[in-house]
DNA sequence: TGTTAGCACTCCAAGCAGTCGAGTGCTAAC
DNA sequence: GTTAGCACTCGACTGCTTGGAGTGCTAACA
């Protein structure tokens, strides 16, 4: 049986349809309301086909037909009508992200919220692990005598903190000396390659000299402890109470399951991270996630990046029959938009 | 009609019973399970006065009683039976709190996590507006020779950052001089009285030094966003989804409007933060507190504080029917146990 | 006078039969 | 290849019945 351009235009509308009401799709509703110009009969016998072909599935004999995840796939692939965000739109994410925050994790949170409420869905964002790499600046600050607060900034804009407790006492001009040093060392590299740098670093200038050597690598630990802090993701959610607006929620224990799988984070944070790197807007419709409790579920999602560095991921997660078009072309743009701001960051980094 | 012991007895094992069931709790129930040594039908006589009193309710005629808003209170003044948690309890706390943590804010969002968990409630945990009024230290990291981070720490281990876009360029030694004197300035000032102290140093310092005026201008102001940032309350959530698991919230409805209302945050933030501030557990029962939506919730709250200060609030939020005692006993233990690692970060403070 | 057994009454929840309507598949005619 | 028509299926809804839990009231009892 070949896939002819009526069935293709049936199944389009079936989805379109099915998106809009949640009700399995009789054959006569699509032969009235699409103009078609054919029977309710001839549909009929196409939908029998298009099931056949895995298409379509029917909850029950004697009821409408519903897209099966090949049906989603094939229309978010080549059906759907993809379209651009009208003026209204544009204006809207404009006005709800708030693009005079300067810190990363702040820009993430507040994306999220931007995108919950312009898709009504369920915003998810992730920065990712290990995206956080290069040092920028470290600086130093006296508790008092034995414990010292370190401070890291990344280059992307996030600082980190953490505190040192000294071995030794030691006075402001020993602290200045050894900050110098740490500074002197640490910019510039990556995460990968800090420790290796760091070690180096307490080898040569301190071999023998104890005390300094067992400062320095309490400071160190700390300028460690802190990149540690960064290359923990951080995932954040917006918009799960949407979830319950939806029909295919009404059951109170699939709810459940859903807010708790969420709540967790672990699990779709791994989901979201493992999935390719590209900058492409990517849908994973039902099954093709492998968490169980979200097979009933889509997620539209994109990472952003600034030059080569994937700094997170946004991303939607809803009911698999999602308004496809809508979603997709708010993640792209928000994206986009993202990415300028975090090329803006990077950028007034590269100047100093 | 009087509250005489008796009735006092009955009503406790009906709201025991019902914090147990959800289903109303019939006269025949009490006469057979607890052992009061009295028939249902006398029982049922005492019930009536009970109901006639305000202390129970019936959903309808010829069914079991429930407790009204005022029975809860009473039962939670009076007739609840105040336990110690358990030695297991205690162990699970200590488990599930990570008092390794040396920054406020996550120590509360670990406390919410523990909290939840424990309880299997949702559980609040706040953060005060203006909790954090102390400065302990400043320190400035030049990004690019007009762009400075300033970093303020203050007394209760809380880092904030802001950027300065400065007029002019500044070599090293400039923001070196300028930043000693703002460390000068600023640092013991709690947030009231630095704004003052801040003007007052721009105007002796730079009485007509255009350039350098208004660079300490701009430092100033970044100072004053980062405290802006400590003081903004932060409010976690965690065990949302726990909500679910309880007959009351079947009605997806009511599920959702609750969720909402969570997510939303300002309006339980706003509640929290404008109960009294002693350091009692406090139980805001049904229609006690002020939000439409959560009439038929109960919560459960206490304000933790290291010596006169008050640095945040946690909670936890359920249905009415909430099992009392062991959430103002897990509420009281933990907030103990916080105040105490709240007490070695601000004593570790006072020794430099 | 307080307590209790007994009884009539109320009301909800669950189960069941019947009806309606939406939708299908199949067949025969165009 | 398309379509009209028809028999059939199945879920959703309605109305009815039944059973059980629980009450209030009354009369008898200690």
């Amino acid at each position: 049986m070949q896939l002819d351009m009526r069935k293709r235009r049936i199944l389009q509308a079936i989805v379109n349809e099915y998106i809009d009401t949640a009700e399995p799709v009789g054959s006569r509703y699509i032969a009235k309301k699409h103009e078609l110009g054919l029977s309710s009969a001839t549909i009929r016998n196409e939908m029998a086909d298009l099931e056949d072909m895995g298409y379509l599935a029917q909850p029950h004999a004697s009821s409408g037909r519903v897209p099966s995840d090949k049906g989603y796939r094939l229309y978010v692939d080549d059906l759907m009508e993809t379209r651009l965000l009208t003026l209204d739109e544009v204006r809207a994410v404009t006005e709800e992200l708030d693009l005079k925050i300067n810190e990363l994790g702040a820009l993430i949170k507040n994306a999220s919220a931007a995108i919950s409420r312009l898709t009504k869905y369920t915003a998810v964002t992730l920065t990712t692990k290990g995206g956080d790499s290069g040092v920028k600046a470290v600086e130093t600050v006296s508790i008092d005598s034995a414990k010292v607060y370190v401070i890291v900034i990344s280059e992307s804009g996030t600082v980190k903190n953490s505190i040192a407790s000294l071995p030794v006492r030691l006075d402001k001009d020993d602290l200045a000396r050894l900050t110098a040093l740490l500074q002197n060392r640490v910019c510039g590299h990556s995460r990968e390659s800090l420790m290796g740098a760091l070690q180096s670093a307490i080898r040569e200038e301190f071999a023998g000299a104890g005390a300094a050597e067992a400062v320095m690598s309490a400071l160190a630990d700390a300028v460690i402890d802190c990149l540690r802090q960064m290359g923990s993701a951080e995932m954040f959610l917006e918009g799960t109470a949407n979830i319950l607006n939806f029909p295919e929620f009404r059951n109170i224990e699939r709810a459940r399951e859903f807010l708790e799988i969420l709540e967790e984070k672990k699990s779709i944070a791994n989901l979201l991270s493992g999935l390719a790197k590209d900058e492409r807007v990517r849908v994973l419709i039902g099954g093709e996630n492998q968490i169980d409790e979200i097979k009933e579920c889509s997620i539209v999602s994109a990472t952003y990046t600034a030059g080569n560095m994937v700094f997170g991921t946004i991303g939607v997660i809803g009911p698999k029959r999602m308004e496809y078009s809508k979603v997709v072309s708010t993640i792209e743009y928000i994206n986009k938009v993202i990415a300028s701001e975090l090329g803006k960051l990077a950028s007034g980094a590269d100047e100093g």
